[in-house]
DNA sequence: CTGAAAGCGCTAACAG
DNA sequence: CTGTTAGCGCTTTCAG
């Protein structure tokens, strides 16, 4: 393998000269340059980003912690993410936790142990307690994404409590009362607010939780079909159900289709994501969709000015989720 | 930051001596260990990866190059991918080449530069003369998955011939005469490869390929949409679609749709991928489903064997597909 | 069973 | 405008 070194003998120029061709670090004579380029070309060399980073002290990576690679929308985020990064010059490390704070450990570990210049990280539950302490510790720059934790550092994610609200008032406006909701894993703050957010919808309007109405889905589709199907097939059946995440639509939609009810007319529905199918096949999904792209922007964008030494107050980023009107809820 | 030089000191022992408790790479005292870890403890010290790289020669990385981290095709073979690695105590970069070589080169290169230990990669069009070379060149172990490209390397991927043959057939044996076919991008094999198994099937029963008929979707939703749609509402509308990949699946559905006819009376439909709602509403989608697990897994396998040196001939390995009988198709 | 010492390939003062 | 010189933090012979 051909190092800078031999590129600098055979340019005729030091290690130092070829250093700072490669990156544009101070002027150097054209003539020079050119010789130096030349050596490039001809040995092809490629510079080793390993020894340049210990030497510098920055790796150009990010490592991101994400919960659930198979989620499509965990997979467009790590895409808005990769995409956002590489036009920054810096390239992405992904790891999955599959939502549980001991694998979140592991891939953070070796994240940092890899001396990533920063960190991503859609904490698992128990993450502040275990994961964050130990990245804040090696001051790693770090911004939370998709949940937020009650610590101070940067943190982007969706809109949850007020779509969750407007997505439930949606179905109380129709009439409902009866209104179920499947909410996702516990611990974690999407969780809650989404769920908070149904809560808050009924109580504006009067309306008690009914504590038989309330399912765990877990995030997770079978759990989901499990719930819906058992609470759909008792005596204390909803006319209405909100699902909270995209998995659990899924989990929601088979219990409905299994026991050949039809939404909307037996069972109005609304879910919090959306799909891209939502509108190719009856019923067309009411949804609140999120905006990925800008997520995964916005937590790229303060990643790098937090990577660059900026300082500023921790930010808290809500990225508003837009609601797509559709048949399943039951309107015209 | 504490360094190994730290720990050694309060352990009172010396650098190597901290190295090969960490690695377990030769015997030690228990005593003298016990110190070792006593200071690591102490310290939190955390290895530098970077350094411990350029000294060993080995990263411990893999770098993958992926057409689009949007396809849920490919999403989740990033997760199996990453997840085979982990396993094996290897990290994962990704990069996303947009089908695109240009940014292909792009991100090869920068996984070259990281000297990553092994890459994979989902070769865009074109890729043969620009990108693998220079991988070759570098004797960087490579294993393409998803498309091959005619050259001495491992490559593992889905049936395609076969899956899009039979596809087809179930069409014809259901009576069809009129079957088109949207094929995705030109230049990669997995196009060429499912769309001669349509020609064949059709041949096979004496059938003429209409070139009508045959529309090209690049593998774009849009695109696709775009395309049978106006197959659909001109005088030469065929009996029965069949779609060569997801996202042109989506596209033909919206189409289909849009003009307000319906599958499979109107249109008979099968398609190669399957979707995880392919079950959930009318039509049920009959379709080619890939074991994305596998050919992640294999990819992996492969690779590392290659990475640790093992010397065998150039392995071309074919996943089988499933065909899922759903109705879309019209049958029963 | 342990330590000394020579790098790995590059960056960045510093000096000229 | 360019070269010299220290490292960056670790691994790994080679001695002992």
């Amino acid at each position: 393998m051909t190092t800078m070194g031999d590129v600098a003998r055979i340019a005729g120029v030091s290690a130092s000269t070829v250093s700072h061709v490669l990156n544009g670090t101070r002027k150097v004579n054209t003539a020079t340059r050119l010789r130096v380029e030349a050596a490039i070309e001809e040995t092809g060399y490629r510079r080793n980003v390993v020894a340049r980073s210990l030497a510098a002290g920055r790796t150009h990576t990010v490592g991101l912690s994400i919960s659930a690679l198979t989620n499509p929308y965990f997979a467009s985020l790590v895409h808005a993410v990769e995409r956002a990064l590489s036009e920054a010059g810096y390239v992405l490390i992904v790891g999955d936790s599959h939502d549980d704070v001991g694998s979140e450990k592991r891939v953070t570990d070796s994240l940092l142990d890899r001396k990533v210049d920063g960190m991503i990280v859609a904490p698992a539950a128990g993450s502040e307690r275990v994961t964050i302490p130990e990245i804040t510790r090696t001051g790693t720059p770090l911004v939370l994404i998709d949940r937020g934790i009650d610590i101070g550092c940067d943190q982007v994610g969706p809109e949850n409590f007020s779509a969750a609200r407007s997505l439930t008032e949606h179905l109380i406006e129709l009439g409902h009362h009866q209104i179920a909701v499947v909410r996702g894993l516990s611990g974690i703050s999407s969780t809650t607010e989404r769920f908070d957010g149904y809560c808050t919808a009924l109580a504006d309007h009067g309306i008690a939780v009914d504590a038989a109405l309330v399912l765990d889905g877990e995030s997770n589709t079978d759990v989901a079909e499990r719930e819906v199907r058992s609470l759909m097939s008792s005596a204390n059946r909803p006319t209405a159900l909100v699902s909270l995440n995209n998995a659990m639509t899924i989990g929601s939609l088979k219990a409905v289709r299994a026991l050949g009810l039809s939404i909307p007319s037996d069972l109005a529905f609304v879910c919090y994501d959306d799909f891209e199918w939502s509108n190719l096949f009856e019923p067309r999904l009411s949804a609140a969709a999120q905006d990925v792209e800008t997520i995964g922007a916005m937590a790229v964008e303060l990643l790098l000015r937090r990577i660059r030494g900026e300082e500023f107050a921790p930010q808290q980023i809500r990225i508003p989720t837009t609601f797509h009107h559709r048949n399943s809820c039951g309107c015209a």
